[in-house]
DNA sequence: GGGGTTCAAAGAAAGTGTAG
DNA sequence: CTACACTTTCTTTGAACCCC
C-alpha cells in the first residue's frame, strides 16, 4: 500500500504513521519501515532517492564503456584485460613489417661492426628486398641472416669500397660455405661487375702502392702497362693478387733496391708465395720461358722478358725517365 | 733480423649426381 | 628446382727454413 501522505510528510520532517492501525510506533528493519503494532511494511524506502543535478548524468555511473580510472592508473594496472587486449592489437605487426625491421637492424649492425658508411643503408635495404622477393619462397637464402651479409659484400665491392670478407664472415650468421655458394647467384642482381671496373679497382691499388712506397708516377704507368698487356692471362684471380702481381713485376724490373716485395705483399694483405706462384704460372709457364728459380732470384730473367715483349723499351730510357721524374720532385 | 724461398695443406671454383 | 654431397683442379696461405 502506498501512502502518499507519508511520503510527503517525511520530507517535511513529520513522524511516520501506520496506514493500517494508525500507530506511530514505526521501526526500521533492513532499510524498510515496519509498524511495531500490526507488522505492516510501509511502502516508503528508508533511503531516499534523490535525482542528480542532470537527468542524464548519474553519479558513480561508468562514464563510458571502456575507460575506468585515469589513463596512468589503467596503464599501471597489469591485470587490465582491456588494456592488454588493446595493446596487443596496437603492437601487432604483419610479417612484412617485422621482416623490414629485422633487415634494417641487421644491415645497421654489419655496417657498424665493419665501420662502413651508414649512408648506403637504405640502398642496401632496397637491394635486399628486391633480391629476396625474387627468390622462391622456402629457399634458404630468403633468410635475412644469410642474405644480408652477402648483399652487403657485393654492394660494397660494387661501390669500390674495400670490405674485409673475413671480418664480415666473423660477425655475420652465415657460414663460409653458404656465403660463397650464393655469391655467384647473387651477381646477376648487380649490374655486371665488368672487367673495366675490376681494372679500375686494380689501378687504384697500384696507385696506393706507388704512393705508400713513394715510387712515383713512372712506376704507376709501368705497372699499368704490365696489367693491360697480361690482362687476359692474369685477370682470373682476386684483385689484390693481380695488383700485387703487376706491381711486383714492375718493382723487380726497375725498383728492386727501393722496396722489398714482401712489403708490397703485406701492404696488400697477400702472401709473397702467392705472387711467386702467379709469376711462375702466368709469365714463365705461359710464355714457355725455362729457368725460373724463384721470384726475386729470377728478377733479371723477368726483366729480359719484359724488354723482349716490349713493355720495357730500353733500360737506359727508363732510367733516364726515373731521373727526370725524381729531379722534377 | 729482414727479406726471400719452399712446400704441404687449406680452401675456392666448377662440375656431376642424387634426393626431396 | 634446390640443396647437398662428392670429386678434381687450381689458387692461396702459412710456417719452416735459408741467406745475407
Amino acid at each position: 500500500m502506498i501512502i502518499n501522505e507519508n511520503y510527503n510528510n517525511l520530507s517535511k520532517g513529520y513522524e511516520l504513521k501506520c496506514d493500517e492501525c494508525g500507530s506511530f510506533e514505526i521501526d526500521t528493519i533492513n532499510g524498510e519501515y515496519v509498524c511495531k503494532s500490526c507488522g505492516l511494511v510501509l511502502n516508503i524506502k528508508k533511503l531516499d532517492y534523490n535525482k542528480p543535478f542532470k537527468d542524464d548524468k548519474i553519479q558513480n555511473n561508468i562514464i563510458s564503456s571502456t575507460k575506468i580510472g585515469h589513463k596512468c592508473e589503467r596503464l599501471k594496472n597489469g591485470h587490465s584485460i582491456q588494456i592488454q587486449r588493446l595493446s596487443k592489437i596496437h603492437s601487432a605487426k604483419n610479417t612484412n613489417e617485422v621482416l623490414n625491421h629485422r633487415i634494417r637492424i641487421e644491415i645497421s649492425r654489419i655496417l657498424n661492426a665493419l665501420n662502413l658508411p651508414f649512408s648506403y643503408r637504405e640502398m642496401i635495404v632496397k637491394k635486399v628486398k628486391a633480391i629476396r622477393n625474387s627468390l622462391t619462397p622456402g629457399t634458404k637464402y630468403r633468410n635475412p641472416d644469410k642474405l644480408i651479409p652477402i648483399v652487403v659484400y657485393m654492394f660494397m665491392k660494387f661501390q669500390k669500397i674495400s670490405i674485409n670478407k673475413e671480418q664480415l664472415l666473423e660477425i655475420s650468421r652465415v657460414n663460409k660455405r653458404d656465403f660463397h655458394a650464393f655469391l655467384l647467384t647473387i651477381q646477376k642482381f648487380f649490374p655486371k661487375y665488368d672487367e673495366e671496373k675490376k681494372k679500375a679497382y686494380i689501378n687504384q691499388k697500384i696507385m696506393e702502392i706507388s704512393e705508400v712506397f713513394d715510387l712515383g708516377m713512372q712506376f704507376y704507368f709501368l705497372s699499368k702497362k704490365i696489367l693491360y698487356t697480361f690482362w687476359d692471362a692474369i685477370k682470373c684471380t682476386k684483385e689484390n693478387v693481380v695488383a700485387g702481381l703487376v706491381s711486383s713485376i714492375a718493382v723487380l724490373c726497375n725498383y728492386k733496391d727501393k722496396v722489398p716485395i714482401s712489403a708490397i705483399c703485406s701492404q696488400l694483405n697477400i702472401q709473397m708465395s702467392t705472387i711467386q706462384a702467379q709469376v711462375e704460372r702466368r709469365i714463365f709457364d705461359a710464355l714457355n720461358i725455362p729457368g725460373f728459380q724463384s721470384l726475386v732470384k729470377s728478377a733479371d730473367l723477368l726483366k729480359d722478358t719484359m724488354v723482349k715483349i716490349g713493355i720495357l723499351n730500353d733500360n737506359r730510357f727508363d732510367e733516364n725517365l726515373n731521373e727526370r721524374t725524381s729531379s722534377r720532385k
